[in-house]
Parts: structure tokens; C-alpha cells; sequence
DNA sequence: GCAAAAGTGTTAGGATTACACCCATGT
DNA sequence: ACATGGGTGTAATCCTAACACTTTTGC
């Protein structure tokens, strides 16, 4: 394949004649997995680097829907806790000239030098369900566990950071259920809750917050399959309105 | 003057060669006065209709510095409390033959009739420092009590109530001293705060809480001119960091 | 002097934190 | 039996909320 044929040039005309010019969606998809938070990244082509996922807006898409098409592409989940938390817009994110080397693009030959602003979202998914799929540039997509993230292309670090405080900062104070199974075991939520927040919980606590919240229900079944006692399964009561 | 010379022609072709295109930046600008948090609202050009100040994203412009921009050609401040809070990028955000028939703008001869993102920023600002400005498509410029707003043009009503919630989630729990001068009494500062989260607080509890912040100082002077006891004045601690 | 706002301390209740033991299960 | 994690109550502490009187000043 020379560069005249690369499936980038074809792609990028595209988007230069469908999409908004000069803006762009990345997407912090945060999964859980082993008590380890986890996002998920893409490996360039012919490269060792790596990025998250991201896309354009067409030219009459809600810019909502466009992020959920970008995370929908990469786990094929479609009912997605999606937020948005960020915009990058500064004139000079990053050095483009290193970046486009980066990911051996032919990038000379496709007229995408411009900057980009970059409208950040994050993503709350159920690890277990995703199946992570690289798109036509990446010829690898997976977990990374948000504490070994290598140096990603583009400013995406720094965006990783503002999307995991934006996280953090949101659920300061409330159940996050979107990363767990819908139905799961306290200690399985308790041990989310201590990922998040980087800091180990009192089980005591957080069980007696967690029931005069009044959210949770009992299931009759217990978690199966583990070893020593059996854990009750929960789940959030559905909110009826 | 006809449509063809109208200033908005030539404003919208060089916004359409210099800017970024289907983006734009909108501004609440909240001050405080008379015990009324107000928004700084522009009325079009042989109309009553008012919408929010706003403007374009020039092509190598970082989206902070189009902001601070916009609000500064409006107030004539240079130095900003400034705050991204949220993209309004929804495909279809209003009716835009409708409103653009109520801007009364020959809209026909500019090509302006795509679909537009807007980033919304806040600012707080002091308000005796204002100087409001219209535009060259406004005639008026003034503020607004934030209870008392009429009918936006375009979405506007609907963001001003979403930064008004951004305002009030952001500073639940900090004293907000933008908005007033640098040198204020406690008491001023109460109806501030007050006014912000819309309910009475209790003059001792409010005190005691800012003291044990540690972030104010009290200066020699006490505010002079009022009727009734002086009150001291206060100011925030420089931060030396 | 009197009306109006400023300035301040104490107490009660609620929420958060610290802390330890028994239970169930698989090996 | 024992090792491992699950499940739960109580007491101390801190934070928040409620509450009232004296001081100052202009009129």
C-alpha cells in the first residue's frame, strides 16, 4: 500500500466534506475490571503508540450522538452512561508535526494539519460486555489500567487526567452503578468506590451510607461460584418516574 | 440602508473566512447589585428582542481567549473570572427561521443559515466596573435581573439556566469573591450567597464558616456612608503560591 | 431615643468516623 | 480445622443548624 491509496486519505475527504472542520470528540471510556479502573485505547497502525478513541460531527449530528457513535464503534454497546466534561480548545494542544510522525500517517497527503478543538466525554460502561474493536486506523484496542496508561499521541494524558478528576468530582457523593453488572455484590461496589477514589473504605460505613441511601435492593440470590461465604447480590431499585 | 450594505454582510463573511465554522461561544456574564444577581443582555437593532452576547472562534484562536474576548468587548474588563460549563450541541437547538426572522438581520444574503455549537462560558464580574456595550448588531446593552429575563432569541434562556446551575453546584461550598469588589463586608458578602443559592442563610452560622476558612482578613477601615453601624471590611488573603 | 443593621457564642442534633467480632464457605 | 472474605452495631467526634442579645450609628 503507498500513500496514495491509504485508507486515511479516503477517510479524511470524507470528513472534510461531511464533518465540521477544526472540531473533534474524544472518548474516555472507563471500564472495571479485577479492582482496577480501566480505559480504553487504541494502538496506531504499524505503531507502538497509542490514543483514545475519537471522532468528527457530521454537519447536522447532535455532537451527543456523535460521541455515543464514537464509543458505540469501540465496545459495541449502544445504552451508554455518557458525559460530557470537557472542551480542549486551546490553539496549540499539542506539537502536531511530532504527533502526525507518530502515528505514520501520510498525513502530507490528506490536508488535516489544521488544530483541533476537542469536545472531551467520558463513558461508564460494563466492562464484561464491551468488545473492544479497532477502527480502520488501530490495529489493536483494550483495556489499560488508568494507573500504567503508556504515553498516548496527541494530548490525550492530559485529557485521560481531566476526564478521571471530572469522574472523581461528580461521584464525590453518590452510588456509581453504571460500571458494575446490574446486579452485584457491596463489597464489588465498596471495592469500585475505593478504586475511584484511591483510597481504601471501611466496609462498616460503607454499607450503612450505602443502605440509608435507600437505593439498593436486596436480590434473593447470592453471588455463586466464589469461595467462602456467599455475598448477597444488589441491585439499584429501579427509579420510578 | 438596504440588506446589501447592512453590516452584518460583511461582519458574517469575515467570520465565515476567518472563524471556525458551526461554532461559536456564548456568555452569561453574572453581576451583583442592589442585592440581584444579573446577566448582561444585548438587544438586536430595531427590535425588543435580547439574546446573550457571543461571538466566533477565530481559526488559531484558543477557545478561552474567543471567550475572554467576547466578554471583554462587552464590559470593557480584561481581567476575567472565567468558566467553560457546557456544550449546546444539539442538532436542532431552536427554530432557526423563527428566530432569525426576529433578529430582523437580511439573514437571506449572508449564507449563515447552518446549524451552530455553542460553547457556553460563564463569567463573574464586578459590576461597578462594567461598562456595557452593545455590539454592532445590538443597540442596547444592559443588565438584567436573573429572575426577571425575558424571551431569549435562540436557546438562551435555556442556557442561562444551565449556567445558573453550573454557578450554584461550583460553588456550593467556597466563598465566591468575584463578584463583588476586593474590599466588601461580611454582611454583602451573605446577600451574595444568598442570592446565589436563592434561600436566607443565618448571619452567625455564615460567619463562623468564613472565619474558620481562613481565607479572609479583615482590613482597618470599615465601610463608611452607610446608615447604622459601620461594618468592617474584608478582603481575601493573597494566595502566595 | 429609637430604628436598623452589625457583630458575636452556645447548644442540640445529625452525620461521619473509628473500631471488632461472628458467620459462612471452600479447601 | 482453618483461612478467607462477608456481614453487621455502637460509641466518639466533628460538622451543621438553630437560636438572641448587645453594639453602633443616623435620623
Amino acid at each position: 500500500m503507498n500513500a496514495y491509496n491509504h485508507p486515511a486519505i479516503q477517510y479524511y475527504q470524507d470528513v472534510s466534506e461531511q464533518c465540521i472542520h477544526y472540531l473533534s470528540i474524544d472518548g474516555v471510556i472507563f471500564g472495571f475490571h479485577e479492582n482496577q479502573l480501566k480505559v480504553l485505547l487504541l494502538r496506531w497502525k504499524g505503531t507502538t503508540e497509542w490514543s483514545l478513541p475519537g471522532g468528527f460531527i457530521r454537519k447536522t449530528e447532535s455532537v451527543d450522538v456523535a460521541a455515543q457513535r464514537v464509543v458505540r464503534e469501540r465496545t459495541g454497546l449502544d445504552e451508554l452512561y455518557l458525559q460530557q466534561f470537557h472542551v480542549f480548545g486551546e490553539a496549540e494542544r499539542y506539537d502536531q508535526a511530532d504527533t502526525w510522525a507518530r502515528t505514520k500517517l501520510p498525513i502530507q497527503q490528506v490536508n488535516w494539519s489544521e488544530r483541533t478543538i476537542s469536545i472531551g466525554y467520558y463513558a461508564l460502561v460494563e466492562y464484561s460486555k464491551v468488545v473492544p474493536t479497532p477502527d480502520f486506523l488501530t490495529e489493536e484496542c483494550c483495556w489499560w489500567n488508568v494507573d500504567d496508561i503508556p504515553p498516548l499521541l496527541f494530548d490525550h494524558n492530559h485529557i485521560v487526567a481531566v476526564a478521571l478528576s471530572s469522574l472523581r468530582r461528580q461521584f464525590a457523593d453518590q452510588p456509581i452503578s453504571h460500571l458494575l453488572p446490574s446486579a452485584f455484590t457491596v463489597p464489588e461496589l465498596q471495592r469500585l468506590h475505593e478504586t475511584i477514589l484511591g483510597q481504601p473504605l471501611d466496609a462498616r460505613n460503607f454499607y450503612k451510607k450505602l443502605m440509608a441511601s435507600g437505593t439498593l435492593e436486596r436480590l434473593s440470590e447470592r453471588r455463586a461460584g466464589t469461595p467462602h461465604k456467599a455475598p448477597y447480590l444488589y441491585r439499584f431499585k429501579p427509579t420510578d418516574i
